[in-house]
DNA sequence: GTAGCCTTGAAC
DNA sequence: GTTCAAGGCTAC
């Protein structure tokens, strides 16, 4: 139980030990004292506390404060802890409060870790500048429109790519298979569908996570000692798991069940979780022939299939099915969305301490991606059924994932100290 | 540790 | 030469 905690803490903490910090002190500052002056007024309130933006830092427009922080944080590895249920609310006059749930914050809102320079050379510009023009003429369109700064930062989404405005990506329009880029006419989601993806984790925050954890692990040993696939499987896996948790911890409903309660749910749900999030990824990455992994990297499935053994081949086949039929039904992010809720809203857990709250979560969400498909893809009255009926599909692969680790793990293949491995005890010690 | 101001330097 | 987003300095 106090590892489960401790070791959730430890993966919301981003380790950035792999920057190197080359000091170079100012010798000579040669201090001009220019009063510092920008060619526009930046009318925006910093995402993070509210505070006036000062400009655009480490991804998007934030408050010098914010800047700073963030900047100390990840130049000095600063690991923080929070002293509430790490979901404190940031804002000008609190923001000192807790820096744990400032730099999640910063997270969230879309900072850029990988701004900050690992060799803490001054000045010039960095690969985000073309971003940061787009933004300033897509913020210079919008303007006539008179929105809202608040309307703005929440009518967008937490998917990054680099392809679309800094930190809060893919706007309503742009967003990937979402109906409405098909010649459907534009209707809106229900209020709930939005704020479950709203939840959604920045796929490229996680990736980050995981290359940079992998990267330590692995140059932190000596050759002989090095990782083999499978284990690198593993820890990508685990790492992946910890993102998955921070998910679930900072989600509306269930950021308000008892402790007790949110170990229960993600105890039971971690595989098909797990599971979901890669056909969600493989849904998305549409090609046939290869897989793409969280840490960006495609494997060719032939490769796969050559070197594993007959369970494993087994599972990535099935898993493949599943992704298919998903694909065939074009299944977009608003659905998966709902669906990990539905997974991980279970009421049928046992001993849990607020059951009919699962219960009324699980039947909203239920509605809600009802509602959602009707309304959004008319022509197919029963998409909802039909995505439902993949559930089933994938809670019996992900029984037959936990069953291939656990033989995995019995046979000493599984790196220790593996929350996965630590999940896997939990869930049985369950039933 | 925080946050406001200063310096730097590549891109334009 | 100008811009502006990095890192640095320092009073608090």
């Amino acid at each position: 139980m106090d590892t489960f905690d401790t070791r959730t803490i430890k993966a919301a903490n981003v380790k950035m030990t792999d920057l190197t910090c080359h000091a170079v002190p100012c010798i000579f500052p040669d201090r001009h004292f220019k009063v510092m002056e920008f060619s526009h007024a930046f009318e925006d309130l910093c995402p993070v506390c509210g505070d006036k933006v000062s400009g655009y830092h480490y991804g998007l427009l934030t408050c010098e404060s914010c800047k700073g922080f963030f900047k100390r944080t990840v130049q000095n590895t600063k690991r923080y802890t929070c002293a509430e249920n790490q979901n404190c609310r940031i804002d000008k006059t609190q923001r000192k409060r807790c820096p744990f749930c400032r730099f999640q914050k910063c997270l969230n809102v879309g900072m850029r870790l990988e701004a900050v320079r690992a060799d803490r050379m001054r000045g010039g510009r960095n690969k985000f500048g073309p971003m940061y023009k787009r933004d300033r003429a897509l913020k210079q369109q919008k303007k006539p429109w008179s929105m809202s700064i608040k309307s703005e930062y929440f009518e967008q989404y937490t998917y990054s790519s680099d392809s679309c405005s800094p930190g809060y990506t893919y706007s309503e329009g742009c967003l990937p298979g979402s109906p409405q880029t098909s010649s459907l006419p534009p209707t809106m989601p229900p209020q709930l569908v939005s704020n479950l993806l709203h939840c959604e984790l920045d796929e490229a925050q996680v990736r980050l996570k995981v290359v940079t954890y992998l990267h330590q692990e692995q140059n932190g040993r000596a050759k002989q000692e090095k990782f083999s696939s499978f284990k690198l499987f593993c820890v990508m896996a685990d790492q992946t798991l910890f993102s998955i948790v921070d998910w679930a911890r900072s989600c509306i409903f269930f950021r308000e069940l008892q402790v007790g309660d949110q170990m229960r749910l993600l105890h039971n749900c971690w595989s098909e979780l797990l599971l979901l999030d890669h056909i969600c990824r493989q849904v998305h990455h549409g090609k046939e022939g290869t897989l793409l992994l969280v840490t960006g990297e495609e494997l060719e499935m032939s490769s796969i299939l050559s070197q594993a053994g007959p369970p494993l081949i087994s599972l990535t086949q099935r898993a493949q099915e599943l992704v298919k039929r998903l694909q065939a039904l074009q299944m977009d992010r608003r659905e998966m969305a709902c669906f990990k809720f539905l997974i991980l809203f279970n009421p049928s857990v046992k001993l849990l301490e607020n059951q009919a709250f699962v219960e009324s979560v699980q039947e909203q969400v239920n509605c809600a991606l009802k509602e959602y498909t009707f309304c959004s893809y008319p022509q197919t009255v029963d998409r909802c059924s039909q995505l439902l009926l993949r559930l089933p599909e994938l809670r019996a692969l992900s029984t037959q994932a936990e069953d291939y680790l656990l033989f995995k793990h019995l046979s000493g293949e599984v790196p220790c100290n593996n929350l996965l491995v630590e999940m896997l005890h939990a869930k049985r010690a369950m039933v």
